[in-house]
DNA sequence: ATGGTAGGGCACCTA
């Protein structure tokens, strides 16, 4: 049976808790993943999303900062994580499906705002990450989906201005060279890129801009990866979402697999 | 070139 996956950088889960219910109402995904939860794990409202049928859930937190939870109307067996670059931090977790889908649920560190290893160590951060990612995603035991903020718009039309970007953090070479060996190393397909190959495409509009939908100076920075094995059968981004009340300035990543 | 807006938790870090 085929299952809808959403990936979404919620940007505190609890004070976005009425949104993540409303988007469990609406669109019904099995399984939602969420990013920046912002909160530790004991503090993680699973209760309200309990209640509406989704009481399978996989979490990690850090006090203020990370966090990322698996939230599933399917049971969740084995889950555990990684500690990516030994730091502690709250950036990965990833459980089974019973049909025997790996599910890895990502967030990799934004990096600063200087695209410089030499001086800026949170890129050095999200560089030596994502390295991780090619190293120990290079084999698979079983259908696989890899999913979150990835933090990096890795196409020409993943962002509102290539040229423009280059430079930004999230669009330079660097980046986007590593991304896209760490999806090959993986046997990764771009499951949306599959479904939505040509165009401009986003999931993540600043708050910074003072009208983000008129602007639409967006990047495309969630994604969802899958193991040539599963059938894609569609995928979608829900940019409504950004206009909701109190938005994540991140919108939710839909696909149905399997 | 700069500053613009958010969240957490209560000074200033992060995005």
């Amino acid at each position: 049976m085929p299952f809808t996956i959403c990936t979404w950088n919620i940007n505190s889960v609890r004070l976005r808790a009425p949104i993540v219910r409303r988007l469990l109402e609406e669109e019904a995904p099995d399984v939602l993943c969420l990013q920046e939860t912002k909160c530790p794990a004991e503090k993680f409202p699973l209760e309200t999303f309990a209640e509406l049928g989704w009481e399978h859930l996989a979490v990690r937190g850090d006090k203020g900062y990370n966090g990322v939870a698996i939230l599933s109307r399917l049971p969740l067996t084995p889950v555990e994580h990684r500690d990516f670059c030994l730091k502690g931090d709250s950036r990965h977790v990833t459980a089974k499906l019973p049909d025997g889908t790996q599910i890895h649920n990502l967030y990799v560190p934004a990096g600063g705002d200087e695209p410089n290893v030499e001086t800026n160590p949170k890129f050095a951060h999200k560089l030596d990450f994502v390295d991780e990612m090619a190293a120990c995603f290079r084999s698979h035991d079983g259908p696989a989906v890899l999913v979150g903020d990835l933090n990096i718009a890795p196409r020409e039309d993943d962002v509102w201005n290539h040229k423009q970007l280059l430079k930004i953090v999230s669009h330079t070479p660097v980046e986007t060279e590593k991304l896209n060996a760490a999806q090959a190393a993986g046997g990764w397909v771009d499951a949306v890129r599959e479904v939505i190959p040509e165009g401009l495409l986003y999931s993540w509009w600043s708050y910074r801009a003072k009208d983000w939908d008129a602007a639409d100076k967006g990047r495309r920075l969630d994604h969802v990866w899958t193991t040539p094995d599963l059938k894609i059968h569609g995928a979608r981004v829900l940019r409504a979402a950004r206009g909701w009340e109190q938005p994540s300035d991140h919108a939710p990543v839909f696909a149905t697999l399997g």
